[in-house]
DNA sequence: GATGAATGAGCATTCATTCAT
DNA sequence: CATGAATGAATGCTCATTCAT
């Protein structure tokens, strides 16, 4: 994780994963297929996961507030959790798997669409194209993530929390 | 810089720098020591080039809101002057060359903290940690940005400028 | 081993290495981990082999003058036996492994010094400083094979043994 | 000189030689053709005075004995006096430039030839097959060189002159 | 004659992938 | 299913040599 997570696909060797993962290389082979096969399965896995968190975000049901803030603490706890996955997941080249990927997509974008449908309706969230959303909701907390994962702040992700959730919700409110 | 854009710097060979270059390897060698060298050039050309936009709309001395939300549309719009140098200055991972980013970091962080001071002196900013101020003024646009390169946004980015420099404005007013 | 022994470590290619050996370029470092290594090893076989032969001689517990030249034509025929082994081995660029090398001397050099303590405490060789010992027995045999296996000499080695062997003998009798 | 003595020529660049020389690129070049040209010089110096040395000390028509002893010093002498130079001769791959060596070994062979048949005449030297008297004469001193060159000899060059020009008259006696 | 930037063939080495055991 | 030695295409880089200035 922490190879593709740092220097890409293409420089990360099996020799590598080989190494941090115990397994054969013939082992790894038998059950990825190829290089790009196994950093998909890391990748699908790592989304879902991420994914699963801002699921139940949402179908705890609380008001439009007290979920645009859960779901920006989500944001930064899932990426404290695991650096290494983070930075793997962020760095947003997501090999092949396509086809998996997008299902998880259509699923979290379905429940998030309609999470923002109501909000509207009940006029509690501004009027934004769906497109918009999540750039505006999750763009400050993940700017940050970028550059915390990188080691350039010094602000700790706990104290950064309340700002980015706040802010989050007045450009949404 | 379409190469190393895309595919990263392991992913990218020196054979395809020349070939699109039009220069010779032993040229290409000659100039840039490594193949690292090629990167951190093409990167620091980059970075001064959307630091020169930066510190434009802060030099023009035009009002809080009014900075905020050309902040917000220059990214936009630097992005979208040439997408393969807005990818590879935003995948964010500065090839070597520390010492000349660091010195234009130091000159881009020194005119936005000076901008930053007055504004909230003047009340027109909330108050923020410096460290929070990049991602939340400009983490929304970054965000959108990343989708649009990626070629998963339908919405052009001039119907996004208004509503991400708005939001921006919002949340930091 | 001719690549080695007529054009050095630098002139010989590893492509050449492997039309030679037959095995491939990855086969070859995966068991020699680069060209030095490969150069290592044969300079090691060859070394050992050439010792062999002088240890058994002095092993045989032949009478000095038997011994000296016995040596002598030892030299003479281990360099005929396979020329571009011993063009290599005398070359005398031992190729890194100096560890095994040292090795291999220490032993040779240990049963050297016996045998001439022995011979001088018996009034049968010359007291010599055993650094000089080696290039008085030796040397010339050794300087005429350089040039014999360079090809400039007429002198079949048989006949050059004789004399060799006896102008070792006068020498350090 | 250092260079092509440790390196061999393929082991050597032309830009280690620029470096060393303090000359351009291009007037190396212009005054040696090509790299090969340049041990071919350097060679062909060192040999002549290498051999200027010899033919002074057979020019001087001392008796046998004294003049064996002082081409056995001269030899070790010559060593001493620039380890590279030495070094780079004795290696004994003396690059092209086949015509000016052949002219300057036939001018010192026909001196040594001469020198050798007035000795064995007179009942000084053995008779002895010219092939064999540089080997028999000088080898020891070689062999005694290489080591030395090699940092592995503790013997100061003086203190083996002795026991090295006594050895080679016995030999030759 | 001197210079050194440019050229590109050639080389050592790596690494994804296969497959016999 | 697991293993890891073997394979060889692909790659980064070097370096002898040229040539315009």
């Amino acid at each position: 994780m922490r190879g593709f997570a740092e220097k890409g696909l293409a420089g990360t060797t099996v020799e590598e994963v080989r190494r941090r993962s115990g397994a054969s290389v013939g082992s790894i082979y038998h059950h990825f297929g190829d290089k790009e096969g196994i950093a998909a399965a890391l990748f699908v896995a790592a989304l879902r996961d991420y994914q699963d968190g801002l699921l139940a975000v949402l179908a705890a049901g609380e008001d439009a507030e007290r979920t645009v803030q859960a779901l920006v603490r989500h944001h930064l706890r899932w990426v404290a959790a695991d650096r290494d996955r983070a930075r793997f997941l962020l760095s947003g080249r997501p090999p092949r798997a396509a086809a998996e990927i997008a299902q998880l997509n259509r699923r979290a974008f379905a429940a998030t669409s309609r999470w923002l449908d109501e909000q509207v309706a009940a006029g509690q969230i501004r009027p934004i194209p769906f497109e918009l959303l999540y750039a505006v909701l999750i763009g400050p907390a993940q700017e940050f993530c970028r550059y915390w994962l990188d080691g350039r702040m010094r602000t700790p992700l706990r104290t950064a929390e309340d700002e980015l959730a706040a802010a989050a919700w007045r450009a949404l409110a």
